[in-house]
DNA sequence: ATCGCTCTCTACCGTTCGGTAGACAACCCC
DNA sequence: GGGGTTGTCTACCGAACGGTAGAGAGCGAT
């Protein structure tokens, strides 16, 4: 009975279903307990979703928006090589960090396969070019060390993702908690990671 | 009525949940279709596993198990500090090369949390140890960039496990193939970024 | 020959899941 | 104030799932 009205039940739906494929899996995740927890019953979802799928494929629609909007928003005003990348990094934490979920989803994407995951990523397509035309520049200019500059965004996107969503693996190598300053101290390793795999080699 | 024997059906049946737990996550896989492409009934899977949970408890293990093997075996007789981690990430890659939904399965097992992971990880280690008195050593000796080895070695690890089980991402920003070549191609891009992360810095 | 053990099967149960049908209430417009 | 639209609900369905009960086949030992 109480109306929130159309689109901001919408996005609330939304947000909490990534929130729950992001723990549970698609499969994991009930279309009963989506709705639950936005104080809905199921056939309220499906009012606004038509099916499971299609509330997946507004969830990676509305993933890449989100994530699109926050890189596009950090590389503000940025100019220097390390400047940017490092903005990168600090803003998906940032994001990860407010809302831990959601880099759990992306990897749920990658998981559902090449057709789920290109929902997603068709919106940052055009910050991915702007990456490696950024990594290639650096390459030209001496700042980076030379190498293919895709593979080594795909390199990068995994050392992040990884370090973001591994958190069993982190607790059982290092037995890290799971609090702000651990979260904090394994973006500064994975910029110092990153840092020393980019940099060119003096020599050797 | 095939009569296969106890042992030898215990672990086909194993295998093939690892598999299926690998590529369609542990909500997503049905008994019935583990036991189906096995060539046997649900029933007779429930002969030797009482349940679903303890089907994956015994995957945890015997995964742990293998992967511990094929990381001894392929340290054996090595000495040099790079010629030891190659070894190691070499023979990891080929584990995933002739089973691949053995890195999404040991993914899965993170997923599914600390105590899911822990069946899994326990029997590796010893092997942990061991990685982290290298990597100490090797800083202690200057061939490895001063760190912390325990948070260097997590870092590692996403790098491989991702390389390996990030194949949707990997097409999306490289465009690469499934093919052998290509698994090497990435093997070879996780070394080289592996190695100019270790590397200590001589000046800058 | 038969007893007992190992292995595999058929049959079935209760629950949960994604999805459908349709009643009903609130709101807007005229 | 009646009609259409939008949003939320109750009730239900068929399929799939994990798991139980129990029959029976093959086989080795006595």
């Amino acid at each position: 009975m109480p109306r929130t009205g159309g689109e901001e039940r919408r996005s609330t739906l939304v947000e909490e279903a990534i929130r729950q494929f992001g723990r549970e899996g698609y499969a994991g995740a009930s279309l009963d307990d989506i709705a639950r927890a936005v104080g809905v019953r199921k056939q309220t979802l499906l009012y606004y979703f038509s099916s499971k799928d299609a509330l997946l494929e507004a969830c990676l629609h509305a993933a890449g928006i989100r994530l699109a909007e926050v890189i596009a928003q950090a590389l503000e005003g940025k100019e220097g090589y390390w400047e940017r990348a490092e903005a990168v990094i600090h803003a998906v934490f940032g994001l990860a960090s407010e809302w831990p979920e959601f880099p759990m989803f992306v990897r749920e994407a990658g998981r559902l396969g090449p057709l789920a995951f290109e929902r997603f990523a068709d919106v940052l397509d055009p910050l991915r070019r702007r990456a490696v035309e950024f990594l290639q520049s650096g390459m030209d200019d001496g700042q980076v060390r030379k190498q293919d500059p895709a593979m080594l965004l795909f390199t990068l996107y995994t050392a992040v993702v990884g370090s973001l969503t591994e958190a069993s693996v982190l607790n059982a190598v290092v037995g890290a908690d799971k609090s702000r300053a651990s979260l904090r101290r394994r973006e500064r390793e994975v910029v110092a990671f990153v840092r020393a795999a980019l940099e060119p080699v003096p020599d050797r």
